[in-house]
RNA sequence: GUCCCCAUCGUCUAGCCUGGUUAGGACAUAGGCCUUUCGAGCCUACGGCACCGGUUCAAAUCCGGUUGGGGACGCCA
């Protein structure tokens, strides 16, 4: 039975490297319906937090991956006392400076890695390494070769930066007499000018892009292109469908540039074929954390997203394209175009009569409220347009926003009536 | 410095193993169409095998080197 795990350290938030390492590791596991473990890495009592733990096993649920089993290294510290007992016995481990230390048996070693197949290794740079620290903490490389083994993993996936690691654990599996498992070394994720992930780019925690209005649909779709492909043409994968299709075989191995562009469209793509109800939830949360709404009902709620599904990249741009839907004040936009619309007011009478026309509109719906437009434009022998745009920036403040009369059907007859009456009496006030 | 990994459009990639393709797709960009606006939709265009040499009738594909990029070298993980 194959078992794969994911061992994050929690000093830090899951990011995208790590997210991508646990999502191959677990697609793997899932796919030979073996089994998927988390091992929390908490060695260093200094530096790990719980609330990164929290964090970590937030998002890896939000992104759809599950575990079967979780076990905690600062759980298991007199284990690895046991096995560096063991090492002492057989003459292959020493204490020096208060710490116990492994020399290095060393000629030549030889890695089948999965993805790169064969790395030899020709040197170690260094000689001898602590397994176990003068606090009495275990090193990485030493518990990490013991748990693996213990736990019963076979399949070791991980990152590339892990590479010059696996020669040393190699020799720590032989002097501890355990089996050495199959490798895979993930190409490393990297930052949009070519160096190391920081801060500002993409090392930036997967919370916060949930934060930002990505669905995790998409944030996992775009991570699974980023370092693999299926080998056809196929771009769209629901976490169901690669687990069908993942084979390490085709993950490459270069390194991939971290760009934001295709997540967007991802995440937009995955927005437009949601229902709205399925974005009910996400979207109100990060609308009320913008205090954009307080009081909204799931039902209103529904319609504007509906209104807004079709073009937005994250839910978030619903806080900035959305708010008129929310609050009365409409504030004009004082970009050019915009003043040039506004400042034609001779349209005041054309806009008066229109205004009548959609407050006679019995059933206030979309196509009625149109062909009130068409009939007004007709009457008034004007574009439908430029009857259009005024009303848009009377009922939302801008030029640009999705179908006017989907618009005014979401906001209902009163306010609809009431912007317009308000663009009316502002091209009264301003008749001078 | 030492060791290791990698190299196809701007980006993510297919093709490489089992040499013969108009080197395919997606994102981005540009242009067009549609339309009540648009960052939506549809269509088109632009754009790539890092370089040098070898093997071969034939090289993106196999081999060697160069260059470039990345990673590791903590009593961090």
């Amino acid at each position: 039975m194959i078992k794969t795990r994911f061992a994050p350290s929690p000093t830090g938030f899951l990011h995208m490297g790590g997210a991508r390492t646990a999502l191959f590791s677990w697609l793997y596991a899932r796919k030979h319906e073996g089994k998927f473990l988390l091992r929390i890495e908490d060695t260093d009592l200094q530096r790990s937090r719980q609330e990164y733990i929290e964090e970590i096993l937030t998002s890896l649920k939000w992104l759809g991956i599950d575990w079967d089993e979780i076990v905690y290294q600062s759980q298991r510290f007199s284990l690895y006392q046991e096995y560096a007992q063991k090492l002492k016995q057989k003459g292959l481990a020493y204490e020096k400076e208060g710490a116990v230390f492994f020399k290095y048996n060393f000629n030549q070693i030889e890695v089948e890695d999965l993805i790169r197949g064969k790395i030899v290794f020709k040197e170690l740079p260094k000689p001898e390494d602590v397994i176990i620290k003068s606090d009495g903490s275990p090193a990485y490389n030493f518990c990490c070769v013991i748990d693996d083994a213990l736990l019963g993993i076979t399949h070791v996936i991980r990152g590339e930066d892990h590479i010059s690691n696996t020669p040393k654990q190699i020799l720590l599996y032989k002097a501890l007499e355990f089996d050495v498992p199959f490798f895979a070394h993930l190409p490393l994720i990297l930052s949009p000018g070519g160096g190391r992930m920081s801060k500002r780019f993409g090392a930036t925690a997967i919370s916060e892009y949930r934060r930002q209005g990505y669905l995790p649909q998409a944030l996992v779709n775009f991570l699974l292109l980023l370092g693999w492909s299926p080998g056809d043409n196929q771009e769209i994968f629901s976490l169901d469908l690669a687990q069908d299709r993942f084979e390490l075989k085709d993950v490459n191995k270069s390194g991939a540039k971290f760009l934001l562009d295709k997540l967007d469209w991802l995440n937009a793509y995955y927005i437009k074929s949601a229902s709205p109800q399925e974005l009910l939830g996400p979207a109100r949360e990060i609308l009320e954390e913008a205090g954009v709404i307080s009081e909204v009902s799931d039902e209103y709620l529904c319609r504007v997203i509906k209104l807004f599904q079709g073009r937005i990249n994250r839910l978030s741009d619903l806080v900035e394209w959305a708010a008129f839907c929310f609050r009365d004040d409409v504030v004009y936009e004082s970009d050019e175009k915009t003043r040039k619309i506004l400042a034609n007011k001779k349209k005041l009478e054309e806009i008066e009569l229109l205004r009548q026309n959609i407050s006679r509109v019995e059933n206030f719906c979309a196509t009625e409220i149109e062909s009130a437009f068409r009939k007004t434009s007709e009457a008034l022998e004007v574009k439908l347009k430029d009857l259009v745009h005024p009303v848009r920036i009377a009922l939302t403040g801008r030029r640009i926003g999705p179908g006017l009369f989907e618009t005014i059907e979401v906001l209902g007859k009163e306010k609809t009536l009431r912007r317009i009456e308000n663009l009316l009496n502002y091209w009264r006030q301003n008749n001078d």
